[in-house]
RNA sequence: GGAAGGUUGGCAGAGCGGUAAUGCAGCACCUUGGAAAGGUGUCGUCGGCAACGGCGCGGGGGUUCGAUUCCCUCACCUUCCGCCA
């Protein structure tokens, strides 16, 4: 949620730093609005304040039993007035409330300007991409069984049999201690998530179709993000214990709405995927930081895995709705001969942060948190990245060094189709 | 599923129809060579340059001139009973 104070006092640099990401603000219909509420306000609180003497004058003409006739018909002329008027106010709230949550995170200025994906920009390249074996994960092994799983569930949804699901447990196990070794603490959470929680994190109110609604006003998460952020939900941090690092792997359900023809075949786009989501909650002098720091500890899965990756940097363009600052890691997928997301680290600055009300008292005052998270990894596509770079061409999927204590082999055996 | 009790500022904790005590912590200032102790103020949130005013006692609704206090409803927490694992 963007700072109501600041669009008062600032709307044309706002405006101008919401352009650049190609959202045009409304300035009519903010001011309008804003100016009736503020006429509505002082109207109400007027009528409030003379209320409130009046009713201090009641007491007191009560108790040394005077009549108090005069009074009431006063009271109630005023009553009827403020009612209505106090109907209106509300209604003004709320509709700046809806306008507000509609409104993305303003870009930091570090971030290229771009209207789109094809504006964004490569940082680093790193590790050998290897262009010998052209076969995807599913032409490797049958056992990743998507047909079966369209009897179990329907399509976007895939059976994992065998060595393959023992190497993704491997994969799940590895991340989750790299991450442990580098400071964030393991979180076992819910899979579901209610309104509050969502609205906290800004994927509701405008991306309910993205998500999987249970009965009883329930989601399943889309990213543990979501869980692992609203741990802090309203709820004050001691500014000593910045920044505050925490992990969980989830399985995230994606309704995957608006992707029909997309990422069809495979394992690259499921309604339901494995991940490992890390999430700092930072003092805000420091959050940019605390996100190459984030940035490193995503990277560094990778490094290990000895997968070839990129990162890339989001124009403006293309960042995500509650984001200032975005990086990508894209790892390479021979099978594609193309790099494809597995990771998405981002700077939130305090936009989450002050629709969730996490906060923390410096120097005396309460201040919101900037929050970062990103994932470390997507572990399915992890998955894919591993049997495709790692294959031999016949019927061996060479294993990393750093999973061989998870996995317990140096390498796996295929049965090919 | 049944029953009872509870939810008050960062924390603790009173008030139970007349408009949120008090303690701890935090912050600012005074005091000091410096600190501690002590003193004063500030110490939820919104509007306002400010003076000041409004709102706020889990959420929503009602009764009342006036609600933290009474009533209804929902959520959550605690305890007990039942059922299941």
């Amino acid at each position: 949620m963007i700072d109501t104070k600041l669009l008062r006092e600032e709307f044309s640099t706002i405006k101008n730093s919401l352009m650049k990401r190609g959202f045009d603000i409304d300035q009519k219909k903010f001011e309008s609005i804003d100016a009736l509420r503020k006429s509505l306000q002082v109207e109400v609180e007027n009528l409030q304040s003379e209320r409130n003497n009046i009713s201090a004058e009641f007491g007191q003409k009560k108790k040394s039993g005077e009549s108090t006739d005069e009074l009431k018909a006063k009271v109630d002329r005023i009553n009827l007035n403020l009612g209505n008027k106090e109907e209106d106010l509300n209604k003004v709230l709320q509709e700046i409330n809806a306008f507000l949550m509609e409104i993305p995170n303003t870009p930091d200025e570090s971030v290229p300007i771009g209207k789109d994906e094809t504006e964004n920009v490569v940082i680093k390249k790193c590790g050998e991409i290897t262009t010998t074996n052209k076969l995807d994960h599913l032409e490797i092994t049958n056992d990743i069984d998507t047909e079966l799983a369209t009897k179990l569930a329907g399509a976007r949804f895939s059976v994992l049999r065998g060595d393959i699901a023992k190497l993704q447990r491997a994969l799940i196990t590895f991340m989750l201690d790299n991450a442990i070794k580098n400071g964030y603490q393991e979180y076992y959470v819910p899979f579901m998530a209610n309104v509050d929680s969502l609205t906290g994190t800004g994927q509701l109110p405008k991306f309910e179709d993205d998500l999987f609604k249970s009965s009883d006003k329930l989601f399943l998460i889309p990213t543990a993000e979501v869980p692992l952020t609203n741990l802090f939900r309203d709820e004050f941090l001691d500014e000593k214990d910045l920044p505050v690092k925490v992990t969980s792997h989830t399985p995230c359900f994606r309704s995957e709405a608006g992707s029909y023809g997309k990422d069809t075949r495979g394992l690259i786009r499921q309604h339901q995927f494995e991940k490992i989501e890390l999430v700092q909650i930072t003092n805000p002098n420091n959050s940019m930081q605390c996100l190459d720091n984030l940035l490193s500890n995503a990277c560094e899965i990778l490094d290990l895995l000895e997968l070839p990756y990129q990162i890339i940097e989001l124009c403006t363009g293309d960042l995500g709705f509650s984001s200032c600052k975005t990086y990508d890691i894209e790892v390479w997928m021979p099978s594609q001969e193309k790099y494809r997301e597995i990771s998405s680290c981002s700077n939130f600055s305090d936009f989450q942060a002050r629709r969730a009300n996490i906060k923390f008292k410096s120097a005396g005052k309460n201040q919101f948190a900037h929050t970062i998270n990103g994932s470390g990894l997507a572990v399915g596509r992890c998955l894919i990245a591993l049997i495709e770079n790692n294959f031999d061409g016949k019927d061996t999927i060479k294993i990393p060094d750093c999973l061989k204590q998870y996995f317990g082999s140096s390498s796996l055996i295929v049965k090919s189709n």
